[in-house]
DNA sequence: CCTTCGATATTTTTT
DNA sequence: ATATCGAAGG
């Protein structure tokens, strides 16, 4: 109990009975969280493994874990129900799998794998998937599970939010198909336990008396399925502890309900509600400047974050001219902070979207200032990963499909459609997985020649392999699968530029698989948890998404690209209305509370957005920081007149640059739906120059002509040294004036 | 069966 | 600007 504060203290002795624990940024949650833990083990109120502690990811988890260690030690090997919701769902689900109608070494199909198998669906039941793309019925059928809905349970409507009707009767079928295939989406991981609990209380009643407490982290990013799959077990002993920010939920997108928090005192009406407030993180200027933004949020449950710490220097906000310019500031206050002494390590870039890490990722090669970008592939979302752990897929578990077909024609083999379309008719008709029916269709005479040797051989290869499975350790095995079936020479053979990285990367695989006791634990690491931990080498500044930085802290965080249809984002202005520009207006919150002595703000007047210069005005959120707590600046000399004309109506060419964007152009923009509200877009009138060459002279309006590309054509217009040409078979181009020459000639 | 071409969309991300 | 994906052509 030394070294908490009273809130805290709170919250570690009110074990009993419902606790909503709301944790501000910085205000030492987990620490509370795992005292908390401590003193319910240590005054023998639970076992460690009585209790249920989940988290949202594996990082929180391993966390968790590891300041548990700290605490009491090996006794943490009992805590066996500290994981994330999806660990732990899968946990459940291998252990009462028949009772969803699977196997319990069932497959995880990543989002890859569950699209593909839509994709099949989709074709099947004659659905234009043009019109309906697989991705949306992914959506859908994510979305649903989020809800906690199986098929039956689907409301009529919801069924005609996908191919006029067909969404349920597509829901039941990719169930039906992820049976036969045994195996399980993420979506099922959560909501195939609750369906369990639902239909068979005595499972039920096994779990609500074993878990005596429960604990959940990140309370606001719970869906659903995961609100009622806590609900069902908190009913045994009641000692749910939540703990979370109302201020911090920014994923609303992907199913999560702040609601869950908001109403946690009504759902638990005895619940005991503990605010943490005191932050140890940042400074003064810092938290005010956030709590200043976050207050204009509405239905907040109110929380006032306040700190010993000095006021430190106010945050500073820093307009520019584009978004080169902001890059190219950034990484000079990135060097004069380095030159400070100040460490790499303690320095983060936070965009809104991925696209913005561009622009700094050039900027930095070009001064050679080293940076990690957090976020974008994952290991194990590359293709040669994939790959590979589709062999072993096919070798552990015969009956995923999926993964026997992403290899059946990799490396080439000469499998085409054709050939792989019989193997599926076969494995139809006798109700046999594919890999079984390979073995029987290089029976017969089915197969052209050369594609039956092939298969045959594959068929071969993989009854060697799984002969192996038991004699040899499995990373052997694996290192061997690679070799035989060609597929490490095939990225040996290969000269591109990334060809020599997947190798490492597949070596990379078979050491980490060193690791575990067996194929199968293996399998289950990554589906569920294999994350990108980059080596830390050299300290190098991070650049990353403000989501992906949540629950992060740095010394000195620089927030950019704070313009209006960048941050906030211009789906979030365009739909979603007051709601999710709060969410955004949270994200904000989360990004200034990141920063623990310095937080800069950069906002540029013009950027490149899909390839079209786009200008724009300063985010709302800037203005809506407390003027006390901020400094501001601009860089901006001459030619800034467009982005005063924005800010500032009393600018003498604000009337001219306005009446301007007003003009045509914009207008043309506008309804082309090109231009984000509240931008305008820079006119570039097509202005032809002659580049390189003189112009020639003996072409003209009318013209018959020859291109090497194209055929003959007429010359219907001349423009500098581009010319508009109706070709008699390529219909009209326009082609530079080097490329032709007069007909005939 | 493989390559090339053109159309298309393009936040945020975990598991 | 750019990556991705499906259809057409070699």
């Amino acid at each position: 109990m030394d070294g908490l504060n009273p809130p805290q203290r709170e919250a570690v002795l009110t074990t009993e009975g419902p606790v909503l624990m709301l944790a501000g940024a910085g205000t030492g949650k987990t620490r509370a969280l795992t005292a908390r833990l401590s003193h319910i083990i240590y005054t023998q109120r639970a076992w460690p493994s009585e209790i249920l502690a989940v988290t949202f990811t594996n990082k929180a988890a391993r966390e968790m874990r590891e300041r548990m260690r700290a605490m009491i030690g090996d006794m943490v090997e009992g805590l066996r129900y500290l994981g994330t919701f999806h660990s732990i769902g899968a946990r459940m689900l291998r252990k009462h799998a028949e009772l969803a109608g699977l196997q319990s070494n069932f497959t995880i199909l990543d989002t890859d794998d569950q699209l593909r198998l839509l994709k099949q669906l989709i074709r099947d039941a004659g659905v234009d998937e043009k019109r309906w793309p697989a991705k949306m019925l992914g959506g859908l059928i994510d979305r649903w599970k989020n809800g906690g809905l199986n098929p039956a349970d689907l409301p009529r409507e919801e069924s005609y939010a996908y191919a006029d009707g067909k969404g349920a009767q597509l829901y039941t079928a990719y169930q039906a198909r992820l049976r036969e295939l045994n195996a399980a989406d993420f979506g099922d991981l959560l909501l195939a336990p609750l369906t369990i609990f639902r239909r068979h209380p005595d499972v039920l009643r096994e779990y609500q008396q074993r878990f005596r407490y429960i604990l959940v982290d990140e309370y606001q990013d719970t869906n659903t399925v995961q609100y009622l799959w806590l609900r069902l077990m908190a009913q045994g002993h009641r000692n749910i502890c939540v703990v979370g920010d109302d201020d911090q939920s920014i994923y609303s997108w992907r199913g999560a309900e702040v609601a869950n928090i908001l109403r946690f005192d009504k759902d638990f009406e005895d619940a005991t509600v503990v605010k943490l407030e005191q932050n140890y993180r940042s400074t003064g200027n810092i938290l005010a400047a956030a709590g200043g933004l976050i207050s204009r949020n509405s239905g907040r449950l109110g929380k006032t974050l306040w700190t010993e710490d000095d006021a430190g220097s106010p945050v500073k906000i820093v307009g520019v001219w584009d978004g080169p310019e902001e890059a190219r500031r950034v990484g000079e206050d990135i060097e004069a902070l380095q030159r400070r002494g100040v460490s790499l390590d303690d320095v983060a870039i936070l965009v809104r979207a991925q696209f913005q890490t561009r622009e700094f990722e050039d900027r930095f090669i070009y001064i050679g200032l080293p940076y990690r970008i957090v976020g974008g592939f994952r290991f194990y979302e590359r293709a040669e990963i994939r790959d590979a752990l589709a062999y072993f897929r096919v070798l552990a578990q015969p009956a995923d499909d999926l993964a026997f077909e992403r290899i059946v024609n990799t490396p080439k083999r000469g499998l085409g459609d054709k050939s792989i379309a019989k193997v599926h008719q076969l494995a139809r008709a006798e109700g046999v997985p594919l890999s079984v029916a390979a073995g029987r269709i290089v029976q017969t005479n089915d197969l052209p020649g050369a594609g039956r040797k092939a298969l045959a051989q594959l068929v071969e290869d993989f009854r060697r392999w799984r002969e192996q499975l038991s004699t040899l350790p499995h990373a052997e095995l694996a290192r061997i699968i690679l070799e035989e079936s060609g597929y490490i020479a095939m990225w040996q053979a290969d000269r591109s530029a990334e060809a020599q990285g997947r190798v490492e990367n597949l070596n990379e695989l078979t050491r980490a698989m060193e690791d575990f006791d067996s194929m199968e634990s293996f399998l289950e690491h990554v589906a569920l948890v294999m994350e990108n931990d980059a080596a830390r080498e050299e300290p190098k500044v991070t650049i990353m998404t403000l989501h992906a930085a949540k629950g992060l802290e740095y010394d000195h965080v620089f927030l950019v690209g704070w313009e209006e249809g960048v941050f906030p984002s211009q789906r979030s202005l365009d739909e979603g209305g007051t709601k999710s520009l709060e969410e955004e207006r949270r994200l904000a919150y989360v990004g200034i509370t990141r920063a623990k002595q310095r937080a800069q703000i950069t906002h540029a007047a013009n950027r490149r957005i899909y390839g079209q210069w786009t200008s724009s005005i300063p985010s709302r959120f800037v203005a809506e920081l407390p003027e006390d707590h901020v400094d501001q600046e601009t860089t901006m000399s001459g030619g800034a007149s467009l982005w005063r004309a924005a800010l500032d109506d009393a600018d003498p060419f604000a009337k001219v640059e306005r009446r301007g964007t007003r003009g045509p152009g914009w207008q043309r923009a506008a309804a082309m739906g090109k231009a984000p509200r509240g931008t305008h877009q820079i006119e570039s009138k097509p202005v032809s120059v002659t580049v390189g060459q003189r112009a020639r002279t003996d072409l003209k309006i009318g013209q018959r002509v020859f291109h090497q590309k194209f055929g003959n054509g007429e010359i219907v217009g001349i423009e500098g040294n581009k010319l508009e040409i109706s070709f008699d078979k390529a219909g009209s181009k326009r082609v530079l004036d080097s490329f032709v020459e007069p007909a005939g000639a």
